[in-house]
DNA sequence: AATATTCTGCAACTTTGTTGCAAAAACTTT
DNA sequence: AAAGTTTTTGCAACAAAGTTGCAGAATATT
């Protein structure tokens, strides 16, 4: 069924390792991660899907896969709502996403610069800081 | 009318300067984001405006604010929308909003630090940044 | 004060997200 | 590999959030 099947093992390791039982869906919906270099809308997922699942078969997916720490939420300026792959050494409810979210002007994707950590800032007195987010739009490497 | 009139010229000021007739709903709403030290949601607009004013008012207004520079939306990692006042120098469509942003875990509260400046952060090659935005979480100093 | 323009509120609608439940698929056990 | 158990799916119905057209009301203009 599945047209690209480079990831196919991948999958099922991922899924079954999160134990989450490894359904057409599911499968569908990681797959779409993972050849994504980018975050994905929930109405990119469904697109994409080409409507093969239902609305609220999309929306509990990506809940189980949050859930799990296999995706997490990204803020946009437009507040859509985008999700995108974690990172290995997220756990379930623990989520390492201090990386930089780069927002393309252009074709519009958002990416997870992994490799760049989000600089030191300086509050004023009294403010603690927890978690910092950062989101740099402008021009991306490939519509450069 | 209005209970607090010490921003009434001001208010009159800033709607009149962007062209926008000088309406109760207008006053009201704008009234709110003077008071307010930080961001508000369009829930606590209705909220705090008594349900003086009709849901659609509310998002006319918002939307004719924005457009004219008068506030600016804040994303948020749980992807409500925050609207806060814009500082002076923007303008209609161009808005220089390049300031950190604070949400507080314990009140809730989302503060914008004008005097913060975004710390510059090293892009990977053929990343062009135009603008950055951060959000820091954690306790804020009213809080602390 | 009269006219022209803009804004408001209502109603109806679209879009987005949620919940309960029976049928279907996936997992487990033997 | 067939039976039973658990989980997941899709449907329907619902709730929340946001939009649009339009007549009446308020604001601005002369």
């Amino acid at each position: 069924m599945s047209t690209n099947r480079s990831h196919d093992s991948e999958i099922d390791h991922i899924l079954k390792h999160n134990q989450l039982s490894v359904t057409d869906s599911r499968k569908k919906i990681l797959e779409l991660f993972l050849q994504a270099n980018g975050a994905l809308a929930h109405g990119d997922i469904e697109k994409k899907t080409g409507e093969k699942f239902d609305r609220v078969t999309v929306y509990r997916t990506l809940q189980a896969f949050m859930e799990k720490g296999i995706i997490h939420t990204i803020p946009t300026a437009d507040n859509a709502v985008l999700y995108a792959l974690c990172k290995d050494d997220c756990t379930e409810g623990h989520h390492h996403d201090n990386h930089v979210h780069f927002v393309c002007n252009h074709c519009g994707n958002t990416i997870c610069l992994e490799e760049v950590v989000v600089p030191e800032v300086k509050l004023p007195k009294g403010f603690q800081p927890a978690e910092v987010q950062m989101i740099v739009s402008g021009i991306c490497s490939e519509c450069h």
